[in-house]
DNA sequence: TTCATTGCAAAGCGTTTGCAGTCAC
DNA sequence: GTGACTGCAAACGCTTTGCAATGAA
């Protein structure tokens, strides 16, 4: 599948959440889309907000802030905090397939994945009797 | 052990800390310890804050932010910040064994331990090249 | 037309900082 | 005595909010 035809899935896909949800589509919350899509896969709340005035897509912080939980809440994008920034880091969280995250003491996060944490996952729903929604596995690390 | 001994074996720790990192050995900063260790294993910034005053320990909220960093550099204090809350959460580290947590959507904090995390943290080393220094993994979960 | 959404600017809030006074060494 | 540490209050920076204007349905 190629990076248009994976946008365009990704739209309908948000697209078909907003209409279950009686969200309204606005541009605001399309072109959000398209960038993180397009051209952020990692982000912080300002870095997203210099690609939208650079791109020329006008949109608020505000409405920025307001899009990112609607995407969350779709399942689109996934956010991070670690514990030695104050500011909050996401990404987009769809064609990725699920991985984790190497925080390294010079700021650079690389991901990885590991099929071993399905089963801990599985142990702690039976274990805790809950129904894991998502979950965030974290190796801070100094580079040798 | 009971707790007597171990909150002088974690002060002997702290201070033992401060003599090599030649920092010095406050009033302030060993309250705030046995403040933690007798009362404490998990809170936030304000909730400790809130304790030292009812306890009559005399700290300003700045010497906790710096104190609470002096714990964390000798390892006697982890940090979390959950992706659905804005304040750090913090929990005292010794005497407690390696454990991780499941993040409930009533803000509820369950924690566990699984020793399958451990080949992980060994695997992604070595494919990494890099010496992880701690680890986090936190399921978020419904309660059923 | 209606009311959810946006943009703006102000407010909020956890955290950090500057600085004068204090106290560990 | 020296300078690291503390307390206070002000500043900071990310995020949220109030409200009038806009535009999706």
């Amino acid at each position: 599948m190629d990076n248009e035809a994976k946008i365009s899935r990704v739209k309908k896909l948000f697209l078909d959440f907003l209409d279950k949800k009686g969200y309204r589509k606005t541009r605001e919350r399309l072109s959000i889309l398209e960038v993180i899509y397009e051209h952020k896969k990692h982000f912080s709340m300002d870095s997203l907000y210099e690609v939208m005035v650079e791109k020329n897509f006008r949109v608020s912080r505000a409405t920025i802030y307001n899009t990112i939980e609607v995407l969350r809440e779709c399942g689109l994008v996934r956010k991070h905090q670690f514990d030695n920034q104050n500011q909050a880091f996401y990404e987009r969280n769809y064609f990725d397939k699920q991985h984790d995250h190497i925080i390294c003491d010079n700021g650079e996060v690389i991901e990885f994945c590991d099929p071993r944490i399905q089963p801990i996952k599985d142990s702690v729903e039976k274990l805790f009797n809950v129904e894991i929604t998502s979950h965030a596995l974290y190796f801070y690390a100094k580079k040798k």
